[in-house]
DNA sequence: GTGCTTTCTTAACATACATCAATGTAAGGC
DNA sequence: GCCTTACATTGATGTATGTTAAGAAAGCAC
């Protein structure tokens, strides 16, 4: 199996060799059409998704049906509502796929067991948690700090090639903006 | 040492006895004073506070010179710069005393040898992360998608005692919005 | 190709929130 | 006690962003 995401195990989360086949043992892998639901409402998460190919999505509505987007994951990013994979509540989150999809499949008994046998992976669920919280607490101090612009211009400085995959409603959606509002931004940055 | 911070490692954090002497003689306690500055910006976070007693705030500084504050820590809460500690990055954050404080300080490096030592320490550590992302992925939620005044009413729900410690100004800066503003908030809440 | 849908832009108008300035009030220093 | 400082409120006004509606451009189905 020699996949993207074991690749992945090998060269960056630095999975031992010996470790290796008895981790990628224990994961499926899917492909998703593009507008497929993974994750809905009030249900349970179970999984966690590995991005081989293809682009996931994270995100909320409203109760007038406004769609608030949390997160993208492209390639090599994992994907999950890890509020409620890990303590189990009902996920007040959606996840689909923005483009048909590659995707490895795998439950958080996979990372406990994954952790159990391999210390570097162990290590790299740390770090990838850690990244994480990192990532967050500069979103949100760019919500409640900055304007729309700059947290455009933040946005395409950090994910140039995302900005490039999605239509713009969901990059305004990411910012907190309505699709107005960022044409607007937009216009005014290019006329300077 | 039977401290709160020593009862909440067997309480709460399940340490087990015979492990507790070793990981308690591995941290310091402080006495800080309202106003004291534990973490500047441009420094590189070295430490992780605990607080017994007191009141910690997390928050940043734009080029206006105004505060943004991103999360505070009351008694029981940990409260670091994770991205400067973790990733050894100079911080772009603040941290100081909002009350005369009194906290257990340790470094990255007791986190690391707890987890060592102890599972059940290992485990709450993950907790505590897990915890902190499903935090801060709600605040992200609510700053996207709605209202100052569904933000504040989150806010008085989630921490009722918070509100009542700390000035209306820091709720603002915390909510994203301008002291006045949120008087004007509260205004229309007492109407209603 | 034709039609249908989605996306993006633009404009006029509405509203939430910010800014500036003044006042009131309460708390702490001494 | 007085003085100072920090905090909260209010009003007038400004600005950024939202709303509604329309049209153009691009993509997709058939």
């Amino acid at each position: 199996m020699e996949s993207t995401f074991y690749n992945y195990l090998k060269k960056k989360v630095l999975v031992k060799s010996e470790h290796l086949p008895l981790l990628a043992r224990e994961v499926s892998k899917k492909m998703l059409s593009k507008g497929d639901l993974l994750l809905t409402e009030g249900q349970v998460c179970k999984n966690m998704f590995f991005v081989e190919q293809g682009l996931l999505r994270l995100y909320s509505i409203d109760e007038e049906g406004r769609e608030h987007i949390i997160q993208f994951a492209p390639e090599n990013w994992f994907m999950s509502e890890r509020g409620s994979l890990y303590f189990g509540s009902p996920s007040v989150f959606f996840i689909d796929a923005l483009e048909d999809t590659k995707a490895v499949v795998f439950d958080q008994q996979f990372v406990d067991r994954a952790s159990e046998i391999s210390p570097e992976y162990r290590t790299y669920n740390e770090y990838i948690l850690q990244n994480h919280i990192r990532q967050m607490q500069k979103r949100i101090n760019l919500l409640i700090g900055a304007t729309a612009e700059k947290r455009y211009l933040e946005f395409i400085k950090l994910y140039p090639d995302l900005a490039m995959r999605i239509p713009q409603w969901m990059i305004a959606s990411y910012l907190g903006i309505t699709p107005e509002s960022l044409s607007r931004v937009r216009r005014g940055l290019t006329q300077k």
